[in-house]
DNA sequence: CGTGTATTTAACCACTAGGTTATTTAACTA
DNA sequence: TAGTTAAATAACCTAGTGGTTAAATACACG
């Protein structure tokens, strides 16, 4: 029974998209590719690393669906697609009454000191503790 | 010559934040974790993988900021934090307008979007090639 | 043709990431 | 004191990532 058996790291498109975003380069030439197509070599520039370096930054970008490229004689001009981040937004979307939740229970702390015997919400608190706060 | 000098890998707050949500598992375990606190044991249960395997993610999340951890007894107890989730949408907010425009334009492009969500689609529509300038 | 330009591919290296099993720490319980 | 439970740590393995330099590919032009 040993690990023979090794999964695929980030198969899933959401994966692949957090996974690309999750480098600072990258993320530059997202940036940069918002104001517009640009060839490699324009992208290359603002960055203190190799051609081949970019080059592989673009194709794990472009293997995540964040740009596509073109041809424009020797330039493969790169541009951004949308459709991954508004994958990560779907995904983002499930989390933002965590805040919002939050920032309205600062307006409302008065009201919910008052109606502390109202059991409204119902999740787990059978965990009693003796957590003052 | 030679390239004793390697670049950080991802210290800042937001390329932490993408890498801890570019694994299925850690965002498996975070949408455990929005319906409330839980202990590690009870996070591991539907994995099919060992408990260090889980102890491991949650400490990729705890030092990207999206879990906190208390202590109850023998559990320790996580809890979701929403700031880094917040971070990340405030980065999405320069991008919104990508495909806002474009809904703009394509209102039907709604549908695509609903219709999707795990379909990989490699259209080649609209490879119009540059020609000369 | 050959030459210059733009970009990718190949081969390599150090380090990281995700998993395993085995061991250790920490806290409750009898 | 020992025993049980919850979780973390240690040591290890394999594959992937991010970078390098050197060579190969693709295209335009004289």
């Amino acid at each position: 029974m040993v690990h023979s058996e090794m999964q695929t790291p980030a198969t899933d498109r959401l994966s692949a998209t957090f996974a690309a975003l999750a480098d600072p380069t990258r993320r530059a030439i997202l940036a940069r590719l918002a104001l517009g197509e640009t060839s490699v070599s324009k992208l290359a520039e603002p960055f203190a690393m190799s051609m081949p370096a970019v080059s592989k930054h673009l194709k794990v970008l472009e293997r995540a669906g964040l740009i596509t490229r073109g041809r424009d004689a020797q330039m493969r001009p790169c541009k951004i697609e949308a459709a991954p981040l508004i994958g990560v937004d779907g995904w983002l979307t499930d989390y933002r009454k965590l805040w919002e939740e939050r920032l309205a229970r600062l307006d409302d702390y008065l009201q919910v000191l008052k109606a502390e015997g109202e059991a409204q919400q119902n999740k787990s608190k059978e965990t009693k503790r003796g957590r003052k706060k």
